[in-house]
DNA sequence: TCCATAAATTAGTATTGACTAATGCATTAG
DNA sequence: CTAATGCATTAGTCAATACTAATTTATGGA
């Protein structure tokens, strides 16, 4: 409602298991086909590019067209809207608790 | 993936956009009612209540009962799960990480 | 006591969305 | 050329869920 569209796209995005793990194992390859994110998962090749086109659309990947082949890559932009929430609620949150520092502190720069 | 339950439960319930904004104005508050939720919303006290049960079901708020009223708060451990979820998958965003934490630093040393 | 208020819960409804199977569309190999 | 491959898209189904209206529970005030 007040939130603007992004976050709430990123949001509803990374939601699903099954597209998070997709997902994830996108931002893990430097490059991977949809064949090769086919296998090693539980849900037909249709469901994988169906996925795909949600995080395409959510600004979380970025594809390459190379032949047959499409290779989908991390989009790095993609979770700025995480980013930004994050931080935003995160400082009111550090405002008035005292626990977030050492949960950032396990983050390596 | 990392423990899966936790981020799974913290990312659908803070992907309803409804939801949200109620997690939003509970973080903003420091502790605010259940009426002063539904005021300002434009769903009904019973889908206030049911969001409220949810986040707290996924430990992002907890309640304090005060006669007829029950105050909400923010819990400060909830948003960990996607704090640990950004630093093993969102590689791309550490430095700005590093940048919210040195916020946080300036902010209570 | 009786009534009003605050919040939680329930039942029922409608919408969303994740999935499969099948098909369509390019591209490459033979 | 034809066949096969890689991916996208469609139609249809099923489950999840966000919502309202109504009710329930509990507390406070007259």
């Amino acid at each position: 409602m007040i939130e603007a569209a992004p976050i709430n796209a990123v949001m509803r995005t990374l939601a699903d298991p099954t597209r998070r793990a997709v997902f994830e194992r996108v931002v893990k390859s430097e490059e991977i086909t949809v064949l090769e994110l086919t296998r090693g998962s539980d849900v037909t090749q249709g469901a994988i590019s169906q996925h795909l086109k949600s995080l395409k659309q959510a600004g979380l990947v970025a594809e390459r067209r190379e032949g047959r082949n499409v290779f989908y890559r991390a989009e790095p932009k993609g979770l700025a809207p995480l980013v930004d929430w994050m931080s935003h609620y995160g400082v009111f949150w550090r405002q008035r608790f005292t626990n977030l520092r050492s949960l950032l502190k396990e983050i390596d720069p």
